[in-house]
DNA sequence: GGTTATTGAGACTCCTTTGTCTTAAAATAA
DNA sequence: TTATTTTAAGACAAAGGAGTCTCAATAACC
């Protein structure tokens, strides 16, 4: 698996998030039925993320999480650093400490390229992009349905 | 995590079953100490190789396993794929169930070709140019020391 | 002030992966 | 046949990730 599943829904609840209009707090229950993720796991995912100043939180009534900034700058590897750490894109392939250019196992050339593939495509695709992707093809951040029964109220 | 860690532990003994001699049985207890591996962790992944015809063992004195072809016929793909399966290749990366091109999700284009590149990537690589590369060099397939080290009796 | 809605924090359970151990089965050699 | 060397199989334990639950803290509203 390449993402935790935390990190999965961390993601999912990122762009639900960008989805809505910028500065309006949403309840985590309200995300947690949505997406369909346990509320109290998706809770402490999110603090994470508040955490790590990606999302700020508000308590009491209308309290909720948002984005502490514009989704289209934010960057979907901002989510995996706080939540899966750099791991994917520091390890060695084939689990050796230390790997490196100074004294690489014999993938590790091969895999630094694939490794920077999955690097450049996380710190190019901003949660903005994905959003309105998702809003003009409809597609889906759910087992079933579309991006519009997340706007279902 | 790209690959467990029995899938790294097979790929290390895969590499080093590929450095030595066609045809040799090679002792489990060998590659376990050589490669620095739990041995009876090492013996239940080498039996899932074995299981998928990738291995053939021998018991008894002068037993061990072997590679059933030559290690220039074997891509890292096959390997990972006996061990992890194919849910790294195929699996949405945000974890719907179902994603593909008929019903995606709003990553589903952008993963599927970063998926692609990790694919080439193993289906590409054989054991044998790996062995041939860290022979050459000198790299290392345990924690510390070279290649040469897997040669010492 | 009291009630309600919300996040924060931490204990706890459950499941999968990782790793260990024991015993059986097979092959060899004396 | 007996002892030895090896893989095979499966029970078991340890660790980490995934998920649940409870209670505290904070803010709004009545």
């Amino acid at each position: 698996m390449l993402l935790s599943k935390s990190c999965v829904y961390g993601l999912r609840a990122s762009l639900f998030l960008a989805s809505r209009e910028q500065g309006e707090f949403i309840p985590i229950r309200t995300m947690s039925d949505k997406l369909e993720i346990s509320f109290h796991f998706l809770t402490k995912i999110l603090q994470q993320l508040t955490a790590e100043g990606i999302l700020e939180s508000f308590k009491g009534p209308n309290g909720g999480v948002r984005l502490t900034k514009p989704g289209s700058e934010v960057p979907l590897m901002d989510i995996v650093l706080a939540i899966d750490g750099s791991q994917l894109l520091t390890e060695c392939a084939l689990g050796l400490p230390g790997c490196g250019i100074k004294n690489p196992c014999p993938l590790h050339d091969k895999w630094a390229e694939t490794r920077d593939a999955i690097r450049e495509m996380l710190e190019h695709t901003t949660l903005t992009e994905l959003v309105d992707k998702g809003k003009a093809e409809n597609l889906r951040l759910t087992t079933e349905g579309g991006f519009d029964i997340l706007f279902d109220d």
